[in-house]
DNA sequence: ATTTTATATTTTGTATACAAAGGTCGTTTG
DNA sequence: CAAACGACCTTTGTATACAAAATATAAAAT
């Protein structure tokens, strides 16, 4: 069951984005990030503007702008005369990279603990309670439901850097790491506790804890795509 | 004394980079977001592609990939078919810029406390003496050696994340916000004593207090320049 | 008179064209 | 034989051209 039902649900507007109509630029960008996390792209490759143009069949315009946007991302290296290169990302700098995501997520977290009012607290409680004993929901629309409910409270800046650092990371080791999805109902069972509780320190360590954890998944995710072979 | 001495130079190596060269697209996002940042340029305001284009005498494929940099940012709302607004930044959103800055720079001070040689943490001493009682020295490079000394030894990634945050906000408020020096030089004294004293968790905190500090400074800055008048 | 509809104009997004820097490969020279 | 030079080719960066969407303007209808 990939698609969830419309009516009755508790989550409502809080699923991700299936797609939202922007430019060439946009679509390129997917193209390539995913080409990137899935390991086909190998780090320290050459990107070729007009191989990649014919391969898509658009301009390098459009072309252009994805590298500048994926050259933000911190996913490529753009070096000026001289083209794009996949930026050669080592275990520790994707470790490093939820560790950030966790301060960031974690200061979420606290703030949330004190400003999420009880009805957010039970939607909250719902959709962990699906994520528990839910067979047949999707597990990464749940997680991001339940992390949407917990970001949503967060000061505009700080959701801002959130979706920033969640882009460049995949997205969906989910369906792929064995025994992750019952290590994140542990976090998240605690993290909603102390929310509950309205602990906003104890809130933001588990939450950190989360995204420390979460690294390690990726990292695990990545190596087994082969992320880091010859 | 704007220029300082190269011989005899504690940190050397340790100043803001004047100028690499980039290509347009660089000079394009410098003068658009110091246009911003000055408050010469109001958010709401949109960007004529075409005007800035004949304004900077350069083609708008430049332009366009600078608004492209500059929305990544976040200083432009990108919105696709009807062009590049300058973002409408409250006070909040900068004060909320200002403590993502300050758990993220926290970071790496709580890394440096525990990693710093005692080398590194004489160089600290050093430029911190210049600070207090130095009269002729510029200040905002005196700063920006301090903090370098302690971020260039975070990992790869929260390095990359300081600079796109020290990006988007105004870089040289001590030059303008009365008393602020006296107040960093406390502040960069409490901050060099955690190190000193290994105290990785002090060290944490007080860079903290500090980023908030600044985040104020900051703000009082932008209402002086008018960043907010109608 | 106000709203609606049709038409013209502007402006963005994309494609193509061109100039210059970078890279390649073979030749020359020490 | 290795290093250095140079002519050629490739690729990037920038400018221009064109198509389509959005906005403005004017006419028509209620």
């Amino acid at each position: 069951m990939t698609e969830l039902a419309v009516f009755g649900d508790p989550y409502q507007g809080t699923r991700p984005p299936t797609r939202r109509r922007g430019g060439l630029a946009d679509e390129v960008v997917l193209y390539i990030r995913e080409q990137i996390l899935t390991g086909a792209l190998k780090p320290g490759t050459k990107i070729d503007q007009e191989a990649l143009a014919v391969a898509l069949d658009v301009s390098r315009s459009p072309i252009r702008e994805a590298l500048v946007i994926l050259g933000q991302e911190g996913l490529l290296d753009l070096i000026p005369r001289r083209g794009a290169v996949v930026a050669d990302l080592t275990p520790e700098d994707i470790v490093d990279h939820y560790e950030l995501f966790g301060v960031v997520a974690g200061r979420a977290a606290a703030i949330a603990a004190v400003t999420l009012d009880e009805e957010e607290i039970e939607q909250l409680r719902s959709i962990h309670k699906r994520f528990v004993d839910g067979t047949n929901d999707d597990l990464s629309a749940l997680n991001w439901a339940f992390h949407r409910i917990i970001n949503r409270t967060a000061p505009r800046r700080t959701r801002w850097l959130l979706r920033l650092l969640e882009r460049s990371v995949p997205a969906d080791y989910y369906e792929f790491t064995d025994g992750w999805d019952a290590q994140a109902v542990q976090h998240h069972a605690t993290i909603l506790e102390a929310i509950v509780d309205r602990d906003a320190d104890e809130a933001r360590r588990r939450m950190e804890h989360h995204l420390h954890e979460s690294g390690m998944a990726a990292v695990a995710h990545l190596e087994r795509q082969g992320f880091w072979e010859d």
